[in-house]
This record gives structure tokens, sequence and C-alpha cells, in this order.
DNA sequence: CGGTGTTGCCAACGCTTGTTGACAAACAAC
DNA sequence: GTTGTTTGTCAACAAGCGTTGGCAACACCG
């Protein structure tokens, strides 16, 4: 019942597979079975190693944004460097498919969906009141810059729209960087959150 | 093989509640078997009216973003305009889950993403150019500012970032405003797109 | 009234899914 | 070299899926 140094390979080609899949199809299109005829590995093992598809797809989703420390950055960079952060953490060949894993499943899945709030709600906030304190707006801003960000990685990742695909990373970093600013460090509206639940 | 007026009644509740399932459960979660049951309806019904479980989607999904005509609207006034427009239409007891429908499918679903392409991609652009007019740009403005627009459904509805939630529709209206005003008629970046493929 | 086509219900098909258990081979420990 | 545990293979299960065809009840048209 407890695994060996041996096992160390077929685990790591199973998560790896399952990481693609997961990116790739979501969770519900993605079958241990393909995930284990990817990784050369009987669909028995799948479910040893990782008891079940939930199980698996934990495994395969404990990420970490890797969000850059920002003490002592001059505060009007701070957006650009996000931003830079964010495109070029999800570009390239052999780029880190966490956001898509993340972002495909969380659509369908409560379990992944409520990873996505995790994992957005304490690091870009952890983010933020690093830049404005601990004020009482910071949930806010954090939330607004979500949802430019994650806006983005939609239409360009996920659903490809072609103008969006079209830009090239360092156009993209340059058309968000303002926005994020708004959002970062600008005066919000005027109306006030009247509840949060 | 033709269908008559006395199974109207029972093709509507089948895509109501067609409409209902694919918007709160995807389209790979979404049983033609459950949908029979919340339409009161044996299964085989909705083989018969829709054929197959892909037809009974493309008619679900059938979509339109109703966009205003914004001819003779003062140019500083379209973008609150129009995200009054997009607040306004998905939110409500009795919302509209056409976006719902649309971006919780477009994610596994191929010819929902395809459909997203479109309706994004024509629509919005006829907006941007009854402002701008007919200049190279537009194309990336129209992809700029789905960017922004797709990014609150999919962070307020989707995922339910509870910061994101938590804005009323007046402030959310007040805050995104001033962001697709500037992809609207803001100046762009310096980087011109290199290659549109 | 009789005939024709539409509607609705029922049972079943073939297939894929997640998951389990049995059993042989490979390894490690003493 | 024997014992015990871990790894891998194979076959199968129960459940759920999309989908199909048959058949009774009904409505409409002559």
């Amino acid at each position: 019942m407890a695994f060996t140094q041996r096992s160390e390979p077929a685990r790591a080609a199973i998560l790896a597979a399952a990481r693609r899949r997961f990116a790739s199809d979501g969770y519900e299109r993605t079958t241990i079975r393909s995930v284990a005829s990817d990784a050369g590995v009987d669909p028995s093992m799948v479910m040893r190693y990782y008891q079940n598809k939930e199980g698996l797809f934990s495994a395969a989703v404990d990420i970490d944004l890797h969000l850059p420390d920002v003490t002592g950055v001059p505060r009007e960079e701070i957006a650009g460097l996000l931003a830079r952060h964010f495109v070029k953490r999800w570009e390239g060949e052999l780029a880190d498919e966490a956001i898509t894993v993340l972002l495909r499943s969380a659509i369908t899945n409560p379990a992944a969906a409520e990873r996505m709030r995790t994992v957005f709600g304490q690091q870009v906030l952890g983010l933020v009141r690093m830049v404005t304190g601990d004020t009482p707006d910071s949930a806010m801003r954090a939330g607004l810059i979500s949802t430019q960000v994650l806006g983005i990685a939609l239409t360009r990742y996920i659903l490809q729209l072609p103008p969006v695909v079209a830009l090239d990373p360092e156009t993209l970093i340059e058309l968000f960087t303002p926005v994020l600013d708004g959002f970062l460090t600008g005066p919000l509206a005027a109306a006030t959150v009247a509840r949060s639940s």
C-alpha cells in the first residue's frame, strides 16, 4: 500500500498525461483509460496510485500562480510586471498548462471552480495587499484584476478568438498594462459595494 | 416526419429544459435523459424532435447578443451603453441564460467554441465598426472588448469569484465603462500587430 | 366511420465509463 | 533461497450513456 521509488516514473508519466488531457479535453471528456494509454500504463495502475478520477484531478491541478514578489518595486511598474508575468507564463512551446487545466476544468467541475476561487482569491489578493496595504478595497481590486486576466486567458487560449490570438505577446502586455494599473491603483467607482454575501 | 402544432408545447419544454441543463452542467454532463425528465417527456421524444444530442445543443444555443443600435449615439456614451447592455442582459431572476450556455459549452465543445468565435467576431465587430469606421484596427478593438466582457461573464457567473459576485450591477457598469471606452476609442499600443494568421 | 399520420410510451441495443479483484512477475529483506 | 511486498496485466463488473424500433393512443381528413 506504500509506493516505492521504483514506481515513480510510472506515477510521473500518469500525472503528465493527466495534465495534458485535462488541459485539452476538460474534466468530463478526460477518461482514465485515455490517460493510462497516453502514459503507456494499465488503467488499473491509475486507480492504484490516485484512488479515483477525482484524486487524479486533484493531483494534476495542484497549482501555483507563482506571482512575483513586488516588494520594493515602484508602484507604477507593478501593473506592467504583472501583465508580463501572466503572459510569459502562459506562452511558449513548453508552456505551463496550469491555467488551461484549471480553467477548462473549472467550468464544469465544482471542485475545480472552488480551487480557482481559492487560487485567485488568495494569491492575487496577496499581491494587491502588497501594493495597497490592507484596505477594504483590496478584495475588490483583486477581483477586477482577475476579471481581466482570466478574460485574456479565456479568449486567447481556450476560445481562441482570432483577433486576440493574433496579438503578439509584447503588444498584449502593452495593451493590458494600463487596465491592470487602473484596477490596481486607480480610483474605484463612486458607488460603494452594498453587501458582500 | 413533419411536426404539427400539437407537439409544440413538448418541443418548447424540451428546448427550455435543455437550455437550463446546458447552462448549469455544460455539454458533457447534460444527458438526454435528464433533459427529457425535466421536460416531463420520454427521452425518445427528444431524439425524434432534435435528431441527436448535437442537434439539441444547436437548437438550444441559437443565440444573439442583441447588441444595441448605436447610430446617432455620441461617441463618449457608447462604452457606458455597452457595459450596461451586457450586465442588464445577464442579470435578474429570469435572466437570459444564453451566455452561460454558450460559455460553459464552448469550453469543451468545438462546435460551441466556433459559434462563440462567430458571435463575438461578427456582432461585436459590427458595433465597433459603427464607431470607428472600417479601420484595420476594428477587429483588434473588438477582440479586446470581448476579452473584458467575457472575463466578467466568466468570473461573475461561472467561476463566481466572491469579490466579483459582490459587486452590484451599477457599480459593475461604472467600473468597466472606462476600460471598454479605452478599448473602443482610445489609442492602441505602439507596437503593431505583426501577422494575423 | 375508416384511414393515415403524428404523438407518446416502453423496452432494449451496443457501447463506454469508472472501478474492482485475481493472479503472475519483479524486486527487496533476511 | 525463501518470504513478503510492490508492480504490472488481464478480465470483468455494474452503471450510465446515446440511440433505435415497435406499438398503442390519439387527432385529423375524407
